[in-house]
DNA sequence: TGCTCGCTGAGCAATGTGCGCAGTGATACG
DNA sequence: CGTATCACTGCGCACATTGCTCAGCGAGCA
């Protein structure tokens, strides 16, 4: 559960270049090819490392517009809700919240317009009472995890 | 840019196993190895694919607690805020967006007393005149690619 | 017709992987 | 104090995969 280290320096460099093989990085990381295979699987099977599938952009693929829509939901429709929302594929994520409202999900669409059919299709279920869009115009800090990989490695030293 | 079917089956494929190599792909895609690297290729040239970096559980790290705050910034401040933002290791991503606020960040903590501290380290930034943050209960639909990769193949299809 | 383009199937050298092994140092425990 | 456990090292081997190249071929197009 705990990284220490060196997990932690496993896990930066591959982040950075991801393509770099166990061997490359046991010599970059100067210890034995082994332990780095042994930590590997150690923070796979510990559920650190969920995977290593492909980053896609949305952009690239033809859906440059994102949002976050906030919903609210009617009493005890909230499975109902969940449902719905995981059969639209512009549907990228969805957290039940506190707060304000019920739900938080990040929506792509391929243009402000189409953005409009995306909510529709999303609200056009009944529990769902208001939503709430932001468009987003900027994205100042992409998905990170490094920072953190780095926090929690320094943690785990000063223990 | 538009993917067609067989990209779109070479990346679900790959956001399935991500260990499964370029030769294994092309025997169960039923295409040759050489047409797998070329679209791999063409793929992360155009950037549909940005890598294949680990996908790392914060909660594994020890930070089970997610939130999403919504913040407004005092006019003209929003590069000092931008900066600010970065160099907090549990502001997981932020963007600017139109609506009620305006910038959205994802924040993790080790516990919800913990999520205090990173909430004033956050807020604690001259620019900053208010933030309201909605902690995530549950994650019925976590980050997904999939669905969206076969629409917009689809789209590619019928066009 | 002649051109380009993408896919195929094959081959080759180089590299990396999965696996096992013995040795060693540190730590925990009876 | 002796000993068991554990992680790391350094090594070797068989095997699969990669990166690259090549010629052939059908489709689309001027």
């Amino acid at each position: 559960m705990a990284i220490d280290h060196l997990d932690g320096r496993i896990i930066v460099l591959l982040a950075r270049e991801p393509r770099i093989g166990v061997l490359e990085m046991s010599r970059r990381l100067g210890v034995a090819r082994g332990t780095v295979q042994a930590r590997l699987d150690r923070l796979q099977s510990n559920g650190v490392i969920r995977g290593f599938g492909p980053q896609v952009d949305p952009a690239a693929l033809g859906y440059p517009v994102t949002a976050f829509a906030t919903l609210q939901i009617r009493q005890g429709q909230g499975s109902d809700v969940r449902a719905h929302l995981a059969t639209v594929p512009e549907v990228l994520e969805l957290h039940t919240t506190t707060g304000s409202g019920d739900m938080l999900c990040r929506l792509v669409a391929r243009s402000n317009a189409d953005l409009q059919r995306v909510i529709d299709r999303v609200v056009g279920f009944d529990g769902i009472v208001r939503a709430s869009t932001a468009i987003v115009m900027e994205n100042p800090v992409p998905l990170r995890i490094i920072p953190l990989v780095e926090q929690a490695a320094e943690d785990r030293e000063r223990s």
